[in-house]
DNA sequence: CGTTGGTTTGATTAATGTCAACGCACGTGG
DNA sequence: CCACGTGCGTTGACATTAATCAAACCAACG
């Protein structure tokens, strides 16, 4: 069987062996990344593409005022810095939120990889999966009450995070800190607490210990209006908790 | 000479005069569209892909109690869904904004501009630009004041427009409503008043009669915290008004 | 056992939304 | 040519939401 990062590729359609072998090979000489640290940096014009394989990372871009905003999450499976290829530089840095496992896949390895149409096809759906979700947050942010909108988000987190297998029973491991949350959702630490309680109080979920725990998920979908559409997932419903 | 839309196309590097000839075919025969109209809703499924030659269009996504949220703005040498071939359903709507001029290229004919190798190109770096715009609106909304948030938006719009030559001397055509505004801005129609007559009266621009005006566009840039970098453009220096 | 990073609380202020009304410009039909 | 309707812009009063500041608290960890 294949890597869950892999399996996630394959959410368009399943990837002839051929393929899945090439993109297992790439995982081979991984490397730790220490939490906090920049991965890439607005301006940097990287020569690989890296690949999170374990752990969180983000995409961010620094405000004038020194205020960091959070565009993006990355999670296993997920590539950083395919555009590179076309465009010059990085307008976003990237960095870890928490310890990462990574791959540097050196350019020429990606070409390769990008001669396989399966794979090309699979990486373009990945870059538009991106896009869709960067527009999704986008309302999330600017049309949701606080409370709906970090509901949303935790919501996705756990679709996606259910996609690679890191879901059991409603609840994922979640080591992120309410500053970081509030970066990401545009709120006040002190804020992005009260939000937090108040979930909690609804019974909508509960965050403790760095864990994240949904008793309910439906619930918690209708309360925030959350739509999967936009991840393109076909099979949704097979991605299920893959711990048997 | 080639139209100001082919020109945008080539912001990353001159297109051979073949592909702007097989560029300049496709917009033989355009079709007029009323303001306020859908272009695409979303699920559904295109078989063309649409390119706009005149006027404003969105992207939007509705939510749950009825509010529209507008998450990218179509000006002349945008296409609206090239992400078709890739993705089974559109996950928003796009809806012009003024009287638009919008061209329908049909599937085999799309397949053909992507076989020449520049204008495949071009349409990744515009996919990815549009990719690095929402990441700089989602910024924007999440971690800017109204004031500097409209101040931004206006500032992007202008050199976009500049790209296709619809600026002169600091003013361009402008035909939205302020609930328009307020809708890409995440404000209400009333903030938004408020907001741009707060920003006429420390003269950084005025907007009446459906045009817009900015006596000095770096101070505008200046106090918005404009970096068009993520914008993408190499050759932005050149992109001046056209009229001679 | 003290330090440190993260969470929680309360009090206060600032930003933004909501509601309701009015005004102005434009186009239409009598 | 005028009366009227309609859409948009503007205003004021008020309610709500969220940011800010400052302090206390808590739990993990050397």
């Amino acid at each position: 069987m294949s890597s869950s990062w892999i399996q996630k590729l394959e959410m368009l359609g399943p990837l002839p062996d051929d393929d899945k072998r090439l993109l297992d090979e790439l995982a081979r000489r991984p490397r730790s990344i220490k939490p906090g640290s920049d991965i890439l940096r607005e301006g940097d014009t990287p020569s690989d593409v890296h690949l999170i394989l374990e752990g969180f990372a983000c995409r961010y871009k620094m405000l004038p005022d020194g205020t960091r905003h959070i565009v993006a999450y990355l999670i296993p499976g997920d590539f950083c810095d395919l555009h590179v290829f076309i465009l010059k530089a990085m307008d976003h840095g990237i960095s870890t939120l928490t310890r990462c496992t990574v791959v540097d896949i050196p350019r020429p390895r990606v070409l390769e990889l990008t001669e396989r149409p399966c794979i090309a096809r699979a990486l373009w759906w990945a870059a538009l999966v991106d896009e869709a979700t960067l527009r999704e947050w986008l309302v999330n942010i600017g049309g949701r009450s606080a409370e709906k909108r970090v509901a949303h988000f935790l919501c996705e987190i756990l679709v996606r995070l259910q996609a690679v297998g890191l879901v059991n029973d409603g609840a994922y491991e979640f080591p992120l800190t309410q500053t970081i949350l509030g970066e990401t959702l545009g709120l006040s630490t002190v804020h992005m607490n009260r939000v937090l309680q108040s979930l909690r109080m609804e019974n909508l979920m509960t965050l403790s210990h760095k864990k994240l725990v949904v008793p309910d998920i439906d619930k918690l979908k209708k309360f925030s209006g959350f739509n999967p559409n936009y991840l393109h997932m076909q099979n949704l419903n097979n991605a299920q908790s893959s711990n048997p």
